[in-house]
RNA sequence: UCGGGGAUAGUUUAAUGGUAAAACAUCUGACUCUGGAUCAGAAGUUUGGGGUUCGAAUCCCUGUCCCCGAGCCA
């Protein structure tokens, strides 16, 4: 469990902390995070799991991993894996506690029978259209369904002919008998069981009828003895049918307690759109790094103690509450920075020729791998005539200000030596195509005895030595206007752009990153932190994007 | 329109009748073998109006705005 960071109290910890006084659950925490396995879980998802997970690790409880599996056409047995791995990464355990709602389906059956015996609960043969007549709008009270009185005897046998399959798909309901003038929708007379021949992906074709989310949920928690039962303010209104279905069947009651939603800037989060985008194949699947999937965050190079310091850092509280996806940005860094060494590579190359350097000599220079943590020690790298510079670090217009290379500029290669640019050869086009540059032989180890000071320090990496990469920038899927702002009731998918993902060919690393494995993350210095794709083939290192460095040049130029 | 919930810097949260604060974001400056990182500094907040009180973000009254709810989805 990522126990070293914990989140600050919140008000669910004193909602706790009084029933601790009081005694009402004898000082027990039991918890539970309960996805439906409709697809994969994504960043606010892990905010919650961080609550109901964190809740219980505060207070010395349990959290139990159920999925709330109760509509067998949305769900699938990849969407269970997926779920239980990306909650494994993100350091979550639940011992054997891991649950189904269709462990229960018997069970929820049985206590329908008692409900119909007890005169709570009847089977209805509305249409679904007309149910929706009988019920009211916002401000006229709903009317009572004509089947509502059945005898108990007559709602017993159709019901188990429901379970039997005698009734196709939408012909018949169990409805619960409650009060079709309440004000509150939920209790109008809420559908416990709807039919539906539909393979299930644990219990097959065993079951035909499935109960609804109400009629299992809090059963579930009762079942599974859950103290508090978390969940997000849009199910306010279901707590009074949460709590009128385990007094009516006697059962032990747990207390639930409702949260703000969470959204993120720039980010989409509906199942909906998410399955669109990987089905419509603008993304290339769950874990595209553009997703904002766990999955596909991971796969861009974030990591679980980035996304954990995230959920730590974001408050919990009755609010709606819209992140901004830079505190993200901030947590990444921050991780990065301590442990991913800093390495050369160059995205788009620039030959540079030393002309006074021997042809054949190479010179292994040493390299520090992280200048905040000497524990991570030191590599050598080699240093020869003909080098490769970044493109962005020439200008043959090298404005004020400019501490780069230029047209008889002189800049440190960072761990070698001082080198001036004296020509840059262009082709036809005039584009330039190679820089001649001498050395000063005197700059070993950067630094001169005359002790002149260069302002331009620059990356590269050696031509002859040099492992061909490609390089794979991706920035969030979707870009302004934020797709949380979309105008009411239009498609935003014909509105707003997605960042498609940028890919850079031929790109140079430092040899050693030949020996690096997948989901190695690396900062190259000024370009950014890097992960190589857990993909990647063997011949070709893939390198995604995490997230850029500032680029404080651009900023220093704009202000100009 | 009816029911439920909410409102403190740009954002997310503290302050539980006693000096309105932190982090991120923003801006300024310093430093550096990258201009990144780091460090220092600045600006900015109680939804409006009344009331109680020596004293109100907090208690009372009253407005305003925002979110959720009419699935046989969860």
């Amino acid at each position: 469990m990522p126990t070293e960071t914990t989140a600050p109290p919140n008000f669910i910890h004193e909602i706790v902390e009084e029933h601790n006084r009081t005694g009402r659950f004898g000082g027990r925490v039991h918890t539970r995070f309960p996805p439906e396995p409709s697809g994969y879980l994504h960043i606010a998802h892990a905010k919650v799991a961080s609550i109901d997970f964190g809740l219980a690790r505060d207070f010395g409880g349990k959290c139990n991993l159920r999925f709330d599996d109760t509509n067998p056409i949305r769900e699938e047995t990849e969407y269970v894996d997926g779920i239980i791995e990306t909650l494994h990464w993100l350091g979550w355990d639940w011992d054997d506690r891991l649950f189904f709602a269709s462990d229960y389906f018997q069970q929820l059956y049985e206590w329908a029978q008692l409900l119909i015996r007890k005169g709570k609960a009847y089977v209805c043969d509305l249409s679904p259209d007309e149910v929706r007549e009988y019920r009211g709008d916002l401000t006229t009270p709903g009317r009572n369904s004509p089947w509502r009185d059945r005898s108990v005897e007559e709602n017993l046998d159709l019901f188990e002919r429901m379970k039997r399959g005698e009734f196709p798909d939408g012909s018949r309901t169990l409805r619960a008998k409650i009060d079709m003038a309440h004000p509150n929708f939920n209790m109008r007379d809420p559908v416990m069981y709807r039919i539906l021949h539909a393979e299930h992906h644990r219990t097959g074709n065993e079951w035909c009828i499935y109960p609804m989310y109400d009629w299992a949920h809090g059963q579930s928690d009762s079942i599974e003895g859950v103290t508090h039962s978390l969940c997000d303010v849009g199910y306010e209104d279901h707590r009074p049918l949460y709590e009128w279905f385990c007094n009516e069947l006697g059962i032990y009651c747990p207390q639930q307690v409702e949260f703000g939603r969470f959204a993120f800037t720039y980010t989409v989060l509906g199942k909906r759109i998410l399955k669109r985008f990987v089905k419509e194949g603008l993304v290339h699947g769950w874990d595209d790094p553009r997703m904002p999937t766990l999955v596909g965050l991971r796969r861009r190079g974030y990591t679980p103690e980035a996304i954990n310091d995230l959920c730590n850092r974001t408050g919990v509280s009755k609010t709606n509450t819209v992140i901004e996806i830079q505190l993200l940005e901030y947590c990444i860094r921050e991780d990065l920075n301590k442990r991913a060494p800093r390495v050369m590579a160059v995205l788009a190359p620039l030959k540079v020729v030393i002309e006074n350097w021997p042809a054949d000599k190479v010179e292994w220079v040493e390299a520090v791998n992280n200048p905040e943590d000497e524990s991570m020690g030191t590599r050598r790298i080699p240093f020869g005539r003909e080098l490769y510079i970044e493109q962005d670090d020439y200008r043959e217009d090298a404005p004020k200000g400019w501490f780069r290379l230029g047209p008889g500029r002189e800049v440190r290669l960072k761990h070698g030596y001082f080198i001036t640019c004296h020509e840059a050869v262009k082709d036809a086009d005039g584009n330039i195509v190679e820089l001649r540059c001498t050395y000063d032989p005197e700059s070993a180890g950067g630094q001169t005895p005359d002790g002149r000071v260069v302002k331009g320090t620059l990356h590269w990496v050696s031509a002859a030595h040099a492992v061909d990469a490609e390089v794979r920038l991706y920035d969030y899927l979707f870009t302004k206007p934020d797709p949380n702002d979309a105008p009411e009731g239009q498609d935003f998918m014909a509105n707003f752009n997605y960042n498609s993902e940028t890919i850079l060919t031929g790109c140079k690393v430092e040899p050693g990153l030949a020996a690096a494995r997948p989901g190695d993350r690396f900062q190259f210095l000024r370009t950014g932190y890097f992960c190589l794709d857990p993909d990647t083939t063997p011949e070709l290192l893939v390198f995604n994007r995490t997230v850029g460095l500032k680029d404080t040049w651009s900023k220093v130029e704009k202000k100009k």
